[in-house]
DNA sequence: GCATAATATGCGATATTTCATATATATGGA
DNA sequence: TCCATATATATGAAATATCGCATATTATGC
């Protein structure tokens, strides 16, 4: 069994299975994709070039915690051009959302550099406004 | 390298090390501490045993998992006679408090058989009231 | 089609976590 | 004191997660 599976709650319907408060915990249970939730929370939405930069971490590995965060239920991606930018999934339970924004709160002074390198990040893809 | 030592963060200052998110996470993160602590919230203070008997879990088991939360720093435990009780640490941080008791809120429901078998437990010890 | 940039994935090595068994310690009563 | 019960911890094996590297995929522009 791989990993990300592992993470999720596993049943045999086809229906997206439903988030469980330990899912999300094994999901936030690494410095990594916690950061990645910090940062995404505090800007909505971000690709995977941004969070790269951002946390000075290889792309293979930001790339992959994305992936389990997405298969997990936490995250949505869209595609733009040769861009995946990651949001918070929009159908997130209101328990999780909560949980989350604390986190996010709780790890905002701890994680200062993050949000710093990703300011001083060159060359920023420029997000198209969803407005019409 | 023990798995309790790795739950926590590793300083070489004797203060007690504080609670950071991931910590916190890496704790909720396994069904049977997620369990515990969802019961311990709601009934202020257990013993092993009776967490034994609602889980239905192994002793070994309960004890191991009540110790990765104690170390981690999310439960205080005090002995009275034969019977340890484990109570949510005082001095979890406001963040942390808000975290817990809503994965608890969240999980009751899911966790109900448990509750149930600590109401049909017989012979439970009687708590001496903390007041004097 | 070809080159380039962004993103995703396979795989082996390593580290971490979990759990069951066994062992140790403490308490109360005969 | 010894014994029975309750509780705690150590150890080692199995399961799981992580990482870096190399490679594959997708989209864009020439």
């Amino acid at each position: 069994m791989t990993g990300v599976m592992a993470l999720q709650n596993t049943d045999n319907t086809d229906a997206e299975p439903q988030l469980v408060p330990v899912t999300l915990f094994k999901c936030l249970a690494d410095d990594t994709r916690a950061r990645m939730m910090c940062l995404i929370t505090t800007e909505q939405e971000l690709c995977v070039c941004e969070l790269t930069c951002a946390l000075d971490e290889s792309q293979p590995k930001v790339s992959r915690h994305l992936a389990q965060l997405r298969t997990c239920g936490l995250l949505l991606d869209r595609r733009v051009g040769q861009w995946v930018y990651y949001r918070l999934h929009p159908n997130l339970p209101a328990w999780a959302c909560e949980i989350v924004s604390i986190a996010a709160k709780a790890q905002r002074q701890m994680h200062k550099m993050d949000a710093g390198r990703l300011q001083a990040m060159g060359d920023r893809p420029l997000r198209q406004e969803t407005c019409c």
